[in-house]
RNA sequence: CGGGGCGUAGCGCAGCUUGGUAGCGCAUCUGGUUUGGGACCAGAGGGUCGCAGGUUCAAAUCCUGUCGCCCCGACCA
């Protein structure tokens, strides 16, 4: 950024200089959220909300559209039932919330706020499921979660997120496999399609896998600032909470069986990424697909023409709604259109349209994109027309950058030298071969805290990114699999 | 949960060392003039100085405790 463009931008701090006061900053001054009085807690503003509905609508749709529906689950569970999958307990116990009273009575069982559905949606699905005639079962359920976390940060983790996990239940461990394999393409799909957010999908090793899962994959994403940043999850449970929920069927030969589950989500922690991926000194920038504002009018209205131009924006304004776009004309008189250009680029608008008077005389508008700055011109007529194609490159043009930056930034590691110094100096996603052995994976954690993010399921992509000889980046001994390694939030 | 930093008007800060009637910039409100990259003039409103104790004639300032936020580590979406 340029010195020049430094005087616009007097609200947020450089991201340069200070990311974390960035992203706060970006966060309160585009209006997203807000600090609570709970600890931990934020509330989640209009223009924040509306950003998490388009990201619903998109992901809802999919998960319609792959055979799921929705049904909603209660937010407490009774202690009794959480401490039935042994793992799971123990992967969450130290972070759950506890109601001990109802009113003034102390409680003769205590409840937990649910960090995550599977024991109550197990209990149930007990008494659901009979027959093979009865699976698969496929609901998804939008909800809030609580999970008392030590540490919190706006959107990328807070004492109580919004989110949605879906869970299943099949007649095979293959079915449900490729459940949840399917969703997290689901996922997949829709962070790069709609969020413009490139991601590699992969499997999570031991260590990193959600308590109570057979095995667990994710899509991980880079931020800018070079950490990685888990995007979704998808789990396969395998038998293991239908074996201590008694989830039963009686199969086609006559076999009593446990049916095999799936769970898989993404969070509200999404928007967190929207900005780290995205956001630039001037602010937040969306993707067209997900902002809840596309194209903003803003009129130029020197007082001579100002009812010519006010009534043709109108005019616009109407026009480009009724043709389905998400619209929003800024007529504000005590604001000067230099501050209007300020306060929507803040808040992330893809493409800005100026009207004057000279514009109208032109019969043309005049068209800002966010992502790159650059200026259009566009007739008036057959604005609805011109329209898609320029948020479609918008929309296209911000996932390349976001990929361009992906690719410099995965870098090949072929022992933990090398490893340590990328780690240390660049960051970024680290490609090196894995032996499988749980003391290499720690070994790398404890000397540079970086993490094994996924075993990317493209092995082949992967390897091309990895070094030549496979060999353990820590023990050297021969490897099979390329890790991605990172430091991550 | 350990180490460090910060809490003073909506936002950003000064004042604290050396206790003595709470200030600045931006924002807000009113009136007027303005409008192609954060307009200008005039006037106005707004703070029990995070909270609770203590010391003192007197506390934003000194002491103790506590809560919150930020950063760096350990645990997690």
């Amino acid at each position: 950024m340029s010195s020049a463009d430094k005087e616009f931008v007097k609200e947020i701090a450089r991201r340069d200089e200070d990311p974390s006061q960035w992203y706060v900053d970006v966060i309160r001054k585009a209006e997203l959220a807000d600090y609570t009085p709970v600890r931990g807690c934020m509330a989640i503003r209009p223009y924040g909300y509306a950003i998490w509905e388009l990201m619903q609508a998109g992901l809802d749709r999919r998960i319609k559209e792959t055979g799921h529906q929705n049904a909603y689950f209660p937010v407490f569970i009774p202690e009794s039932l959480l401490q039935k999958e042994a793992d799971h307990v123990e992967g969450f116990a130290p972070e759950v919330a506890w109601v001990t009273h109802g009113g003034n009575e102390e409680l003769t069982e205590r409840l937990v706020v649910r960090p995550t559905s599977e024991a109550i949606i197990c209990a149930m699905y007990a008494k659901w499921i009979q027959s093979y005639r009865d699976l698969p079962v496929l609901i998804n359920q939008w909800a809030n979660v609580v999970r008392w976390e030590k540490v919190t940060r706006p959107f990328l983790r807070t004492t109580e997120f919004l989110w949605q996990e879906g869970h299943t239940a099949h007649r095979t461990s293959e079915e449900a496999q490729e459940e949840v394999m399917r969703m997290l393409e689901v996922y997949r799909d829709f962070v790069e399609n709609d969020m413009a957010i490139p991601v590699v999908p992969g499997r999570k090793t031991e260590r990193e896998k959600f308590a109570g899962a057979h095995a667990t994959y994710s899509i991980e994403a880079l931020m800018q600032d070079g950490k990685a940043l888990q995007a979704g999850t998808s789990h396969n449970l395998a038998q293991h909470f239908a074996r201590v929920f008694d989830i039963t069927f009686l199969d086609e030969d006559g076999q009593l069986k446990y049916v095999y589950q799936t769970s898989w989500g993404v969070t509200t922690r999404l928007v967190g990424a929207l900005i780290l991926v995205h956001g630039d000194d001037r602010g937040l920038k969306l993707p067209p697909r997900i902002a809840p504002i596309q194209v903003v009018i803003v009129p130029i209205a020197p007082k001579k023409a100002r009812e010519t131009v006010l009534a043709k924006a109108s005019e616009l304004e109407a026009r480009l709604r009724n043709a389905g776009f998400r619209v929003h004309l800024d007529d504000r008189e005590e604001y000067s259109p230099g501050y209007k250009y300020n306060h929507w680029e803040l808040r992330g608008v893809p493409l800005r349209l100026e009207i004057g008077p000279r514009d109208i005389e032109n019969n043309q508008v005049v068209l800002v994109r966010r992502d790159n700055g650059e200026k259009l011109f566009a007739g008036i007529d057959g604005l609805e027309e011109a329209l898609p194609g320029v948020l479609d490159a918008i929309q296209r043009d911000m996932l390349a950058a976001a990929r361009k930056f992906l690719d410099e930034n995965s870098r090949p590691a072929a022992d933990m030298a090398e490893m340590e110094k990328i780690i240390t100096e660049k960051r970024g996603f680290v490609y090196a071969w894995w032996c499988g052995d749980e003391a290499c994976e720690l070994e790398v954690k404890e000397r540079m805290s970086a993490t094994i993010r996924n075993i990317p399921l493209d092995q082949q992509a992967a390897r091309q990114k990895a070094p030549a000889a496979a060999k353990c980046v820590h023990c050297g001994k021969p490897a099979a699999e390329v890790a991605v390694f990172a430091r991550a939030y």
